[in-house]
DNA sequence: GTCTATAAGGGGATAGAC
DNA sequence: GTCTATCCCCTTATAGAC
């Protein structure tokens, strides 16, 4: 057992420091978009070199791919409508808006990658948005279709449904500049996202009919 | 007056090529955004060499300026709530909701280029909103308010009422790559954008407790 | 107005010493 | 694992002939 048999301190710092890496590149991707990010500028937000970075991430693409595949590993968990606690419309809906403007307030910066990449054309995500995203819509969508039959809320077409509620959600992300510059500023707080789920959830439950 | 003083054809035909230019360019911009884009891509679109689209524009960053500048000069006109035809809230804001609809439908490239600059932190665009869309917005919440004393809606947050029906209305033009998928469809087509239309006044009139 | 040639710089990626 | 040095390509932009 000489001094270079450490496997697990070495594994462990080597996972933190990825992390740091995919950290950086988050915020760097998310306010430059990928061409405009350049490795070294996230090296630099991370303390290393280019050089070091290209250790850790053997290019700029596969670190890319990483910080998409983190945001969706994470939107994947929680953006299901059927994935909320209760039985009723109401309770259900009011959950699902509250845990997207939630994402919005706690993970901005993913939201925006995630945002200019579907801006883009999706090229490198209308295969995840095919296997993954889409049955769960399906499945909402269902749900949603069953609420209508039973009669708990008026038939609307529930496919711009979702639409409304993912673009009216994520905005408080992705164009939190004019947000801030509209509200007067500088930053987004606890009490202004907490005013935009009040507002989202009332218009919906009162706009949808549901009691 | 010799052969080269024929002065109106030249600037019509000059004006001809740089309209040409500008409307590659926002395709190309709005596809890659800034960095992403090549000014030798939008002069190979514009069938031109980079060198001689350089001639018309003096920089890339010049020419992306007066794409955006055409988009921002295009919105300012139709995007008032004010400036709609009627004055009861009901038809007022049905006619803002579609007349946001159908330019994502009519210019979805122009949004795309603007959200990617929101996205981005909206460096080049700080300036000029805070001169041009907040006196509007300011405005428009007012009647908003009006409205509200006078009980012809519910007491909403006028802010976030914006920030939702801007959202839910460009997320047709710049997350249309998410939509279609959705949708199964190659390309949204007219009916698409109507349903999206009559989903989103109804949705609002009834959600604001509008007669 | 349009072309060829080329300058000047940035950025991704690799080689190899330590 | 981290560093220095370097290669190579792409891109913006300019110079100058036609």
């Amino acid at each position: 057992m000489d001094k270079n048999s450490q496997s697990k301190p070495k594994r462990l710092s080597r996972e933190r420091t990825e992390q740091r890496i995919l950290n950086a590149a988050e915020d760097v991707f998310a306010q430059y978009g990928f061409h405009g990010a350049s490795i070294n500028s996230i090296a630099e937000l991370t303390g290393l070199t280019k050089q070091n970075l290209l250790y850790y991430f053997p290019s700029k693409e596969v670190l890319y791919q990483k910080v998409l595949e983190n945001i969706l590993n994470l939107w994947i968990d929680k953006m299901a409508l059927l994935a909320q606690r209760g039985d009723d419309p109401k309770t259900m809906i009011s959950s699902y808006i509250r845990g997207k403007i939630e994402i919005s307030k706690t993970h901005p910066n993913g939201s925006k990658v995630f945002a200019n990449e579907i801006i883009n054309g999706a090229p490198r995500l209308k295969e995840y948005i095919a296997s993954h995203l889409l049955p769960q819509l399906q499945d909402d969508v269902q749900l949603i279709r069953t609420w209508i039959k039973e009669g708990k809320m008026d038939p609307v077409d529930p496919y711009h449904l979702f639409f409304m509620i993912w673009a009216s959600t994520q905005t408080y992300a992705d164009f939190s500049s004019q947000i801030e510059l509209a509200l007067g500023k500088s930053q987004l707080q606890d009490e202004d996202f907490a005013a935009a789920g009040d507002f989202l959830t009332r218009l919906v439950i009162k706009g949808l009919g549901i009691k």
